[in-house]
RNA sequence: GCCCAGGUGGUGGAAUUGGUAGACACGUUGGACUUAAAAUCCAAUGGCCAUCUAACGGCCGUGCGGGUUCAAGUCCCGCCCUGGGUACCA
């Protein structure tokens, strides 16, 4: 038995590949190009584990594929090297972030290096370089630079703005200033003081920060924001043509939210003022009893009486200091206030009272709602704890009910006056018209989008370039004197009171205008992790260019990126940034495409599998898992190399950690046996696997087509290897293909059978079409039907093997390098053509078809293929098989479809 | 609550357009080789029944209940469960 020395092999070509350029992106006009990506990982300390090559092996299997089949292909890597993490390992330990990122990065490249990816490492980009942040700040500028033209439906440059007659100089700069997509505003922010630092609706996760699930509160700040509410519409629309995931499309379209209904305005009874509701129901008008308002909503102090003031004051300081996660409690009942004053429906002149509720927000809408608690079960609850009258105005058959909850559907309109009896969708095109014909508001559309709050008050991110003058307002930094480099600082904390710790760099903070040269200072903020990651993709294209972020042809060729894989988690965060941020190029004409992906895969997770040893309370004396009932527990995580199967490593466990050296324990069968869960793979729950020790073990190759083995690509499981073994017998019986037990090669130059090239040829039509459709597991099994039979065959010809290697290529590169010299060859597999399957050797002249009779299987049968339907007939009715079914009934009638199936009906 | 995805042997999973369900692999069992173990190779392996002298068989079966069809894992209706997303969005 010769020997698959995967180490050896693995190694030299990897060493082959680097010293010979082997992947360096082709761009020969003649060719197709295809972009395949990855979503690059943010450089953690933790470095690789198993999850993450999942999508890259994929991506690499598709890349290396497309090139053998004649493309020119664009298979880049980088790093989203700014981020949180090096930044508060640098608070602890002062060691500057930019050095722990550079140590990670190296680490994350040896580890795929050593999987035997085909990355053009020579377009490597990372986000925290400032030949990189460069145009992400010159990006930054365009978008301060331009202003959203609302008839055209596009950016334009802010100079072709349209500014109304009649404003002076500072009147002029506040309006060009409002319409900028990176506009400034005085807003309510989420604050996260664990983080110090501001964050967007996206990076907040159920009142707690995404990251570190941190408590956020609301605060009042001066933001710098994207207007990416302008593209809303836009972002809606670019959907349709995507091939993405149905639940991405959704979660994007749910993140939007676009509602249609109406702005109606309530005018109140006693003030010279109105308030203005969105709703998305203004068939419900008359079942309005009562009206609320955002405590934040400005009209409040407007409309409070004396009377109410205290009460109403006193609610505002509760709720103020209430974080998000205690306002969003969905549990808890409904507190509101009343203001004293009244408003008058202004379709039925009825005087309601206007109450003030947590529960209406100021940041969706109008900040203030018709309360219509028949028809809407948060108003409902809050008519039913303030004993406010409830009326029924829609009814699912036209009669009034006993409510007991809100009745939320649509139905037969009723207690309406002149319009009951009509149907509420009908009713709603109606009330819409008068509303809008007695000018009382108008038909309104309204998103759940917020504009993107861009600015972090953190250290390890892009400087926002601009720079605040006393004499010109804000300035951008001129385009020649970018990048606006970020400077050394001693201390990387934020402050308590909101300041960056930018601001702590004196020497840079203090600099002069532009304008005229008189002291200025430099914005302080940050950019938000996203903002790198917002066109990565695009630099690929191009990523030397020091004069433009990416030259237009190059763009050309390569955009829309083809085929884009990464995880679900992104999908309104990057996935929806990085959109936007492409319409924005696209509309000052900086890319060709409107759309940055063009097909996008999601990536199932790998989870990690935890052990578990239950220690006695107070003791130091841990009990196997099925006797653990017997006692009071604690489980705690135990290292997964300490375990084999679950089973405890009784001395290894004890030497692991100095207070556990006299642990003792309560065995079964004289084993401790380990309990285990499902998690997420993290370092602190000790169940990372990382990818070096399987390749240690295993090598790269079976590394590679295990994990596409295991299922679906989009498909997420627990990390098990369960099975390994059976992918690395493969390689070895495909190794053995060519060698004899002594390690001689042994190659027939004979002609192969037509057999031999039936199933060859079958297997590359099969592997071939898998590849295009993603099915990378049922390649793998195709591959291992292929070699057993070629083995059992003892087929060992030339030009079957050859076949084979190039065939196996996209998903072993090593051993396929390896083979092919083997076979004489003195080219990479690498640049060799794809193998074609040849229709002539898939021939079949007959096909042994299922007989069945009512639909179950009877009998086989084999017929010639260009029988005729009705010979194939009488012969199936002739055979003794199908007579002991038909008995002497005469069959109703006989199905016969030609290459699939035959069945009788009696 | 709402939206999305999914539910197939002991396990991971296959079945691309409705056409032989369980490919391929793991595991398990038995056998060969071995002083022995490991490794390797061979065979069996959805459940139940029949048979076990050999050859052949039968019924049930893709979360549950209905339906469409000559034919349903696949299509339709109703339900249950699991995973993910989202949440006072008016």
């Amino acid at each position: 038995m010769s020997e698959y020395r995967f180490r050896e092999i693995e190694a030299k070509w990897q060493q082959y590949w680097r010293q010979h350029q082997t992947f360096r992106t082709a761009e020969d006009p003649e060719r197709s190009n295809y972009y395949v990506l990855d979503m690059f990982p943010y450089p953690s300390g933790a470095g690789l584990h198993v999850g993450h090559p999942l999508g890259y092996i994929a991506t690499d299997i598709i890349a290396r594929y497309k090139r053998a089949k004649g493309f020119n292909v664009l298979h880049p890597m980088g790093f989203d090297s700014f981020g949180l993490p090096a930044e508060q390992y640098a608070i602890k330990t002062g060691q500057h972030p930019a050095k722990t990122t550079d140590t990670n990065i190296k680490r994350f490249k040896q580890q795929l290096e050593v999987l035997g990816f085909s990355y053009d490492w020579d377009r490597e980009v990372r986000t925290s370089d400032p030949d990189y942040y460069r145009w992400t700040q010159w990006i930054f500028l365009r978008m301060f630079n331009s202003y959203f033209d609302q008839q055209q439906k596009k950016a334009r440059d802010i100079s072709e703005l349209p500014i109304p007659s009649g404003l002076n100089n500072q009147e002029k700069q506040d309006y060009i200033n409002q319409h900028r997509l990176a506009y400034q505003a005085e807003i309510a922010v989420n604050w996260c003081p664990a983080l110090g630092t501001v964050l967007a609706n996206e990076e907040v996760v159920g009142g707690v920060s995404e990251r570190g699930g941190h408590p956020v509160v609301r605060k009042p700040m001066r933001q710098w924001m994207l207007r990416i509410t302008a593209y809303a519409d836009r972002l809606l629309e670019g959907l349709e043509q995507l091939d993405w995931p149905e639940s991405i499309k959704t979660s994007q379209r749910n993140w939007i939210g676009r509602s249609y209904g109406a702005e109606i305005n309530f005018p109140i009874s006693d003030f010279n003022h109105a308030i203005k509701v969105y709703t998305t129901r203004p068939d419900t008008i008359f079942g309005v009893t009562y009206m609320v308002l955002a405590p934040e909503h400005p009209l409040v102090e407007k409309i409070t009486t004396t009377e109410q003031q205290a009460q109403v004051n006193h609610y505002l300081v509760t709720t103020s200091k209430k974080s998000d996660l205690e306002r969003s409690d969905l549990d808890k009942t409904k507190t509101g206030v009343f203001t004293g004053s009244y408003a008058i429906n202004p379709i039925n002149q009825q005087k309601i009272p206007i109450w003030i509720s947590d529960y209406v927000l100021i940041s969706y809408g109008t900040g203030a709602v018709m309360a219509v608690p028949g028809g809407d079960q948060r108003d409902f609850e809050f008519a039913v704890a303030f004993d406010l009258p409830i009326i029924q105005v829609v009814s699912e058959n036209g009669e009034e009910e006993d409510l007991d909850t809100a009745y939320e559907g649509h139905g037969t309109i009723i207690n309406s006056g002149e319009y009951n009896g009509l149907h509420s969708k009908d009713f709603t095109k109606v009330i819409i018209e008068r509303i809008e014909k007695e000018a009382l508001g108008k038909a309104a559309v309204n998103y759940k989008l917020r504009d993107w709050i861009f600015t972090r008050q953190r250290y390890w991110g892009e400087p926002i370039p601009l720079i605040h003058t006393q004499e010109d307002g804000i300035v951008a930094v001129p385009e020649d004197q970018l990048p606006v480099i970020l400077p050394e600082v001693d201390d990387y904390k934020p402050t308590q009171d909101g300041q960056s710790p930018l601001a702590k760099a004196e020497d840079w903070v203090n600099t002069s205008s532009p304008v005229d040269g008189t002291p200025a200072k430099r914005e302080t903020n940050t950019m938000p992790q996203w903002a790198g990651s917002c066109w990565y993709y695009l630099r690929f294209a191009d990523p030397e260019n020091q004069q433009q972020l990416a030259d237009q042809e190059k763009l050309k060729r390569w955009s829309p990126v083809d085929l884009y894989v990464g995880g679900a988690e992104h999908a309104v965060l990057h996935l929806l940034y990085a959109r936007f941020w492409h319409k924005v190029l696209y509309d000052l004409g900086i890319v060709p495409h409107h759309e940055p992906f063009q097909k996008l895969v999601n990536q199932g997770m790998i989870q990690g599998r935890s052990n578990f040893a239950y220690r006695i309370q107070d003791t130091n004396t841990f009990v196997s898992y099925n006797l653990r009932k017997d006692y009071k527990t604690t489980p705690i995580h135990v290292d997964i190399s300490l375990c084999r199967n679950d089973v405890l490593d009784v001395e290894a466990f004890k030497k692991w950690q100095p207070d556990l050296a006299d642990a003792e324990f309560v065995l079964e069968d004289g084993q401790y046996i380990c309990g285990s869960e499902v998690e997420k793979m993290s370092k602190s729950k000790l169940n990372v696997v990382s990818p070096d020790d399987i390749v240690n073990r295993y090598g790269a190759d079976t590394l590679r087509m295990y994990e596409m083995f295991l299922g679906p690509l989009e498909q997420g499981k627990p990390w098990s290897t369960h099975g390994i073994d059976g992918v690395f017998k493969f390689l070895r019986k495909f190794w053995n293909l060519f060698h004899d037990e002594l390690g001689n090669l042994v190659i027939e130059d004979a002609e192969p059978t037509a057999e031999e090239l039936k199933i060859t040829h079958q297997t590359i039509k099969k592997v071939g079409d898998d590849i295009e459709r993603l099915s990378l597991n049922t390649c793998v099994s195709s591959m291992m039907i292929c070699v057993n039979e070629l083995t059992a065959l003892k087929c060992r010809k030339r030009a079957i093997l050859l076949e084979l290697v190039k065939l196996i290529a996209p998903f072993a590169p090593h051993l396929a390098e390896e083979l092919w010299q083997i076979l004489g060859n003195e080219n990479s597999v690498s640049l060799e053509a794809f193998p074609q399957y040849q229709e002539e050797y898939l021939k079949e002249d007959s096909y042994e078809y299922p007989v069945s009779v009512n639909g179950k299987m009877r009998a086989k049968m084999t017929f010639a293929l260009d029988l005729a339907p009705k010979q194939i007939e009488q012969e199936v009715l002739a055979a003794e098989a199908i007579k002991k079914w038909v008995g002497d009934k005469t069959p109703k009638k006989v199905i016969v479809v030609p290459g699939k199936i035959v069945n009788v009906v009696v």
